[in-house]
RNA sequence: GGGCCUGUAGCUCAGUUGGUUAGAGCAGAGCGCUCAUAACGCUUUUGUCGUAGGUUCGAGUCCUACCGGGCCUACCA
């Protein structure tokens, strides 16, 4: 049995996801934490919202609350929504916690007795209006170098340009509108990931089997240019971990939190000590999952998470680890994903363009859009959500093979011997030659996991799927009835046993119909079947069923052209 | 501009360290079955593997150029 910490990116808080962010991070790591729970290792799930920064003051300010409460209301919004799609973390915690206010000042305190803080005196344009210091991309103005109207500080969208705030013409709040602008002089503190470059560098170096796309953007941002540049880690905000050094107050300092991405993948760990709080443990039950001095030496450790998150993930956060000195468990595999389109184009808050997870639910069971989005997880590239897609794979795959698969099984067998698993007979070469053909594709479906390429692996699942279909037409226990009931019942019982080791099998994918399966069967507390033949003979004569009603519903033509019709988006 | 990824059957994608007739699912066609959510099974059509060169006994797989699509480029988290 091994010890395997999964983390989950953080959802940000400013508002409900789509169907993207969910399949780029918090739906792939259920699946593979149900997984390794199955195969009965000892896991830790670990996701939480990720609470500070300006785009959360700007929505609190917008929904007129205040921010800490904004927070909490939609801290309960998101987490509602996590149990509705049946995401098993074993926490879901918020980054503006104690746990992590304290972790994460404790932390910044380390690095800086190492010397990899650094305090830079800095520009910053303020608005007077908005009473706040604006980030560069909250300030609007016509562009430099192409006169575009709309430019942001950071960038002009319209001729790609970089841009410093100062170089706008007639730079305006994009908050408020308000030209009354000043530049002001404050200080920050910045860590010296520079420092950290070759010692990163080795380490991704040294890890074997991560993702491309993973390493390739780690190596750019170590290599490019004159290489990886500091990070300025505070802000002049009042929402976030007031910057603290450890217990300390940090002269030079005071009303100024630490920045989002500084503390938010600290929140893994604070996620986790709010576990053992919840739980009524005390801190040894967290740190033997991080601190490799308290017994993690022998977790395996793996992060998920969209592309846009691998800086993060791969510099910043193991810059603020390793930099402190202490030994705290680094990730061991870092998988992250692709986009995923909506139609052909992007999904967009702002549009209402394509689905996101409160909608979702409202129309279709969480199992539904479980078993499409990881059948088709963006993991070799961007992957394209259509309606069209999505009502074949579910009609086809859920539906068709395995739904139907039970039905007809247990309707058959209810006609002819009851509802009982029924006796007489015995397997034969038939039941052996699937059980071989089975255990082949388990074993595919297992390195899947393994490897979590969840895609493939959802094609291994299908296909043990399929195996049973074409059992039962191979066997054909209808026609065997009339000459021989004692041959179709072996015939049944094995069919009622693929049905059962089908549950067990499928519960990552679609936990809900898995456990629906489970159910029919009584066989709730079924195990995973490390030993296949034995499993397909786990449910014995006798043994009494329930029929269960239609699984999977199937979508129709005029349900999907309705829906497709809804999520068009406003333009 | 720079970097990365990608272009394989009508559609969505697999193709391991280069090695015999390039695969799967869906869609299409035919046949079979009738237990089942008109479900299932079998058989089957279609590919100049983006284009043009090159390396090699041999390239979808390696190299170069070009064309097309996508992403990243550090103050969105």
């Amino acid at each position: 049995m091994a010890r395997i910490l999964i983390t989950s990116a953080l959802p940000y808080i400013n508002g409900i996801k789509h169907l993207g962010n969910l399949v780029g991070s918090q739906l792939p790591s259920d699946a593979y934490a149900r997984y390794m729970r199955a195969r009965g290792h000892e896991v830790m799930f670990i996701c939480a919202t990720d609470e500070h920064g300006t785009p959360a003051e700007l929505a609190a300010a917008k929904a007129g609350v205040p921010v800490a409460e904004f927070c909490a209301d939609m801290w309960q919004v998101q987490k509602d929504l996590a149990d509705g799609f049946r995401l098993s973390f074993d926490y879901f915690g918020r980054s503006s916690s104690e746990r992590n206010r304290t972790i994460t000042q404790h932390l910044a305190g380390k690095l800086a007795d190492n010397g990899l803080i650094e305090e830079v005196s800095e520009k910053q344009v303020y608005s007077i209006a908005d009473g706040r210091y604006l980030p560069d991309r909250y300030i609007e103005g016509t562009c430099p170098n192409c006169g575009d109207d709309k430019a942001r500080g950071d960038q002009c969208e319209n001729c790609t340009k970089q841009l410093d705030p100062t170089d706008l013409i007639n730079p305006r709040s994009a908050i408020s509108g308000s030209t009354d602008l000043e530049v002001r002089e404050t200080k920050h503190l910045y860590l010296r990931q520079s420092a950290m470059r070759e010692k990163l560098d080795t380490w991704i170096d040294s890890q074997e089997g991560w993702p491309v796309l993973t390493t390739s953007i780690a190596k750019k941002w170590l290599h490019d240019g004159d290489g990886l540049r500091d990070r300025g880690i505070t802000r002049d905000l009042d929402w976030g971990v007031p910057v603290k050094r450890g217990e300390e107050n940090w002269p030079g300092m005071e009303g100024k939190v630490f920045y989002v991405w500084f503390d938010a993948p600290i929140e893994y760990i604070g996620a986790t000590a709010e576990w053992a709080d919840a739980t009524g443990q005390d801190d040894t039950a967290w740190e033997r999952w991080w601190r490799t001095d308290k017994g993690a030496d022998d977790v395996h450790y793996v992060q998920f998470m969209g592309k846009d998150n691998v800086p993060f993930h791969t510099l910043s956060f193991p810059s603020t680890l390793m930099g402190s000195g202490e030994p705290w468990k680094l990730v061991d595999f870092i998988k992250s994903y692709n986009w995923l389109t909506y139609e052909g184009g992007k999904f967009s808050t702002s549009q209402g363009r394509g689905i996101f997870m409160n909608q979702a639910l409202e129309i279709m069971p969480s199992d539904y859009w479980r078993w499409w989005l990881l059948s088709n997880a963006p993991e070799s590239s961007d992957s394209n959500f259509t309606w069209e897609s999505f009502q074949a794979g579910i009609n086809k795959d859920l539906a068709d093979v395995l739904g139907n698969f039970v039905s007809r099984v247990t309707k058959f067998c209810r006609s002819k011997f009851g509802e009982i698993v029924p006796e007489g007979g015995a397997y034969g070469e038939a039941e052996a030659d699937v059980t071989a053909e089975i255990a082949k594709r388990l074993r595919d479906y297992q390195n899947h996991m393994e490897a979590i390429e969840l895609r493939k692996a959802a094609a291994d699942l299908r296909a043990i799927w399929v195996a049973g279909n074409e059992y039962l037409q191979a066997a054909a226990p209808w026609s065997v009835f009339k000459e021989s009931p004692e041959d179709a019942a072996a015939m049944v019982r094995f069919a009622l046993n693929l049905i059962r080791l089908y549950g067990v099998l499928s519960k990552p994918y679609i936990p809900d119909a898995a456990e629906s399966i489970l159910a029919a069967m009584n066989s709730e507390e079924a195990q995973w079947p490390d030993d296949l033949e034995a499993a397909l003979g786990a449910m014995p004569a006798g043994q009494a069923f329930t029929t269960p009603d239609v699984l999977f519903a199937k979508i129709s033509d005029e349900r999907r052209d309705e829906l497709e019709a809804q999520f068009a988006g406003k333009d």
